[in-house]
DNA sequence: TTATAATATAATACG
DNA sequence: CGTATTATATTATT
């Protein structure tokens, strides 16, 4: 049970000292507490996620100062949210597994050896098991069609210099 | 304090193979996910580094032999340390001209164009500011130290095959 | 407790 | 190689 400690030194110490600041704000590390971000931010936040989820520097710098942010808690803010995305799909492809396992079986292994006979793009070789529902048909259908979705998007989406998709100005 | 169990969920997806593995393997996508090194690791590796922070070539493969680790991997360890030291090494900077700025002022603005009269290496045009506590000035000046010391380190630490300094074998 | 802002680090891409 | 950025992991705050 090996522990260890990777993060170096960290120091986000809690430090509720009294009103006065002085120079001492320059030296020691007071703490910028944690900042949450206001329900407008939120939504333009969003909006543009939507969009993109790996927007331009350039992009980044004019959405921080319309919000009134710093390009860096625009960029973790992304950052953050691309992880909870992955997160939560990451989640449904396991539950897609799941009821893909239990509702679906492969009738025989596909012969990789011989040179396709039938170019069929369809798994043929699927049965159907009987406790299967038509929401679990559905639930698996749309879990696929999304994640080709997001791939689609992602791979179209290269900052391809489209023209302004939002008039900030 | 803050500890970690290194030995978390890796998701290392054994190879459990029943009879049935066939399509599954093309839709989940096994990412080899993410590696982290072992404090064993991380403690040679910065023991080197403080010998030199830019190993050669044969001097990477010897310790990635010893860490089982890709040379690739060392060397992108390498690389991210020296970024982070980089990076904190500006912070600093920054900080110290900050402090600089705020506590000090130079009387007069020393002449550049008239060759050195006086080769005082010490500013004398610098006057005291009122506000500037003693533990400003020993930050200031643990800061420069600082500084001083890794830039000098760097340069006399030039790969000059010095005997070894680990007996590897 | 959960949600999330912030930090740390392994890895990738570009010049 | 250095720099910037991303994905992932973890910490800490609310």
């Amino acid at each position: 049970m090996t522990s260890f400690n990777h993060s170096n030194g960290l120091k986000r110490q809690k430090k509720l000292s009294s009103v006065v600041s002085s120079e001492q704000d320059l030296l020691m590390d007071n703490k910028p507490k944690r900042k949450r971000i206001s329900p407008d931010q939120f939504c333009l936040l969003s909006e543009l996620f939507e969009q993109t989820d790996t927007p331009s520097h350039e992009l980044r710098e004019r959405l921080a100062k319309k919000l009134e942010m710093t390009n860096r808690e625009v960029q973790v803010w992304f950052q953050n949210r691309r992880a909870k995305v992955n997160r939560t799909r990451l989640q449904e492809q396991e539950h897609v597994k799941k009821v893909k396992f239990n509702y679906w079986s492969s009738s025989s292994s596909s012969s990789s050896s011989s040179c396709s006979s039938s170019p069929s793009l369809l798994p043929h070789d699927l049965v159907f098991h009987p406790d299967v529902t038509p929401i679990d048909i559905l639930a698996t259908a749309a879990a696929y069609v999304q994640q080709w979705d997001e791939q689609e998007r992602k791979k179209q989406v290269v900052q391809p210099k489209r023209k302004s998709w939002r008039p900030w100005l």
